[in-house]
DNA sequence: TATAATTTGTGATATAGATCAATTTTTGAC
DNA sequence: GTCAAAAATTGATCTATATCACAAATTATA
């Protein structure tokens, strides 16, 4: 395990022995079961989540009631509700998990600490950062310029594992339109197929 | 000028005179034209852009010639293709001006080497990436959950200022609908008032 | 393994917002 | 100040997708 996180910071960065034992102290493992939350709207935000095993979902209840998802985390993707992790406010969001997980999590000030007493981590999340940034501004686009059905082609191409572990509602939910609407679009595509 | 974009860095990270002067001396001060593009699509991305005086637009032309605006930057903003200035890809986008601007340039290599020097300026650029990741996120739930009227009051409400600078028909376009649709939103706004 | 709960599928209908088309207003260039 | 270009408005349609209602299938649980 320690292992695979070793992997993925040095996916970005690479640590000497000792360097990873420093980052890896900051870190506490957890298990989380299935359903369980681990950010609730209107409570502090104190960690952000690295996902080890396991499938996590941040989404966020409208004044209908209606649930829009964020943001998924499968494995080796950071998850949290970051307006409110960054900036010590309440949550505005949820964060529970989809699939029982076991994740690393990490303190707001033990992850200030690591960055003020380690350049390299520094950049690790700087790095991190901005690649969530592009993406994010991949997603805005996505939803300014296609219609539903290139939504779902797209995720289709570039998360197919998410099509199979989440329950469609809420890979409709995530790409912002009905389930009924997702319902037609995939088996519009089983019937393209076999033709 | 200088003062100004000192402000700017100091509201997140204080540095000394010294320290100010190393920063500043990576920096290239440029002025843009009206109509002027400084990123175009499928050129390198050198450079990212912080606007001291003007306002610039980030957009893409999508296959049926309809533009989308992912981005504006008034002063204080800082402006460029993320996903091509970070990972030395041709831009995807067109960023070009709006209003003859005055702007701050930073090149990649430039930029690194400051964040591998001081320690304060990755957290600078860390911290600002973690906001825009923020200020991102928000906007997807936006997109998500709220109609036309609900994002225009949004951002009526939060940038009225880019209201009046920016013509409505590229508020349309960053909002998400089309311009007659906007026109009419903002028509019977006007109505809403006086009744 | 039975029963409940959750998820998915499908037809009928409604609607927000797009598109089309024409006009008016504003802005910019000479 | 005049003329051309750009932007905004307005009405009449059209359409993609939501919503509603119910049925079927799958998954969890007692």
């Amino acid at each position: 395990m320690k292992n695979k996180f070793r992997q993925h910071i040095e996916k970005t960065t690479s640590l000497t022995d000792e360097e990873f034992d420093f980052v890896f102290s900051h870190f506490k493992r957890k298990q989380i079961d299935k359903k369980q939350c681990i950010i609730k709207k209107g409570k502090p935000v104190e960690n952000v989540y690295w996902v080890l095993k396991g499938l996590m979902k941040a989404s966020y209840l409208d004044l209908n009631g209606k649930q829009h998802i964020i943001q998924f985390a499968m494995e080796d993707w950071w998850i949290t509700d970051y307006q409110a992790f960054i900036n010590k406010e309440k949550a505005t969001i949820d964060v529970s998990c989809l699939e029982t997980s076991e994740v690393l999590v990490l303190s707001f000030s033990d992850r200030e600490k690591m960055c003020s007493e380690s350049q390299k981590m520094a950049n690790f999340f700087r790095i991190k950062s901005n690649a969530s940034n592009a993406a994010l501004q991949k997603r805005v686009l996505t939803l300014l310029s296609s219609n539903s059905e290139e939504r779902y082609n797209e995720l289709l191409s570039e998360h197919p594992k998410l099509l199979q572990r989440v329950p469609k509602h809420l890979i409709a939910s995530y790409l912002g339109l009905s389930r009924e609407t997702l319902s037609r679009l995939s088996v519009k595509k089983r019937i393209d197929v076999k033709i």
